[in-house]
DNA sequence: ATAACTGTTCGTAATATTGCGAACAAATAT
DNA sequence: ATATTTGTTCGCAATATTACGAACAGTTAT
């Protein structure tokens, strides 16, 4: 009934509904990486609320993060990321 | 420090966030309009629960419903299913 | 007037999301 | 050895989401 595409668009839209994980992927996609430090010094919310959101973007697929003892490295998961793109991208020029 | 742009991005993206209204979506913007009846049919949901779901693409500004009774009429909301497009392809290509 | 049709709203339940602080784990610095 | 730094996990609370059936409202057919 509904298709296995639909359900990728959805489950990726759904990590993208909130304005901090926005705010991380963006910044994420405009410098490749960064340390999950930087973000709790910018983003008004507590470390344990931002590691919540970082773990539903790695579940969503749309990142990975490295451990780079003590900190963890956070980038875009290129490969998810693009398909994303494109299943957005066809998604809205039906 | 979230700006509007994030902030409506996540908003589009959170009502693209669920397989039913994929679908919904998909549908209107193939046909355009369609009865909300003809929805019923397909998708293996119950009515209220549909309704909801179309509430919520309603509130998210993505489409809109015109009463011709006893029947329900629902278009995709062109202006804003522009911007949210407009929002997520900048997104992308960041 | 009554029945049928279409869709929304209400009440309810189960589960998920969002958020915080405290406690914890692992590595590094003192 | 102890303290510091970095980030996760736990426990908790408040709210939101998803879903259903029953009841309702409005229109059309009988």
């Amino acid at each position: 009934m509904i298709n296995d595409r639909q359900k990728k668009l959805a489950r990726y839209a759904k990590a993208l509904g909130h304005p901090v994980r926005v705010y991380v992927l963006q910044t994420l996609s405009l410098q490749s990486c960064c340390y999950s430090g930087d973000l709790t010094e910018i983003l008004p919310i507590a470390k344990s609320t931002l590691s919540q959101h970082l773990k539903e973007l790695k579940d969503a697929g749309l990142i990975q993060g490295e451990t780079e003892a003590p900190r963890v490295k956070y980038c875009i998961n290129k490969q998810n990321w693009e398909e994303a793109k494109e299943l957005l991208k066809t998604f809205f020029e039906l």
